[in-house]
DNA sequence: CTGTATCCTTAGGGATACTG
DNA sequence: CAGTATCCCTAAGGATACAG
């Protein structure tokens, strides 16, 4: 699986990621199934920011091109698909703890619950680890 | 300075980035001022990606109205401006730090120095106090 | 050298109807 | 429920000329 093989501007890191995540809809989705344990299509649909159907379909689709998040039929509910991250995706764990200590310091109105916001600041290991726990064990069901 | 006050599509730290760094360019701005020295107007358009004139007039303007760079006439040469990071806008060196590790990891062209990359996994503080260091260094003169 | 101003094009995205 | 398909529109952005 190749991300971004084509087209890109530079070679550069930071643009990589642009790329990727240089727009206002995909890092939510990321968000979603890392943070909120959201794995249906009509789960995403139904975030706070209101993203709309045909984004949406486009923005999973890219995701899963570049590798990020795997899609599979719900064998339990068939005409149900379930969404998770790939090990790639996962692993952008440490950059989203990290926006969201930025965004916990500089945003008055944010909504990041306070212990969540100190933990990250005390224990950023041992965060991540129980993040990451938990999408392991609901990969398990 | 109040940053995004108004207008945003919800609370969530995830989504305040998004408000400021949503787009394909804002994010290279502070890359170069962060990573490449640059402090001039002119700088910041010779970058690889060729970003416009009027666009980087817009970002540099959203970006001192959030707090996150500072502007200043040069004393030596007038008729050149200075930017430089505001402590809020070095606060972010984590998460490109972040970005850069992941990008490095799955970038098969990344052009990322294999030394910055060793010592991002290596000693990641050590890195962070020497970019600081040379913004410190760089606004001393 | 540091921007503004203008013009123009395109891609991103909202709304909504529809399909298996 | 999980998407496609369409229509339409606006904002983002390229090119370029010009001004202090």
């Amino acid at each position: 699986m190749e991300h971004n093989s084509d087209r890109c501007r530079s070679h550069c890191p930071i643009n990589f990621v642009l790329e990727t995540f240089g727009d206002k809809w995909t890092l939510l989705v990321i968000r979603d199934l890392m943070f909120h344990g959201k794995r249906h299509y009509g789960e995403f649909l139904a975030s706070d920011e209101g993203i709309s159907t045909n984004i949406l379909a486009d923005r999973l689709q890219r995701l899963e091109r570049d590798g990020i998040i795997e899609k599979e039929v719900d064998p339990s509910h068939r005409s149900k698909v379930i969404y998770r991250l790939s090990p790639k995706g996962r692993d952008l764990l440490p950059v989203l703890l990290e926006i969201t200590r930025w965004s916990g310091k500089y945003d008055s109105k944010s909504n990041a619950p306070k212990a969540f916001l100190t933990e990250l600041q005390k224990d950023r290991r041992r965060l991540a680890a129980r993040v990451l726990a938990t999408l392991d064990e609901a990969d398990d069901r």
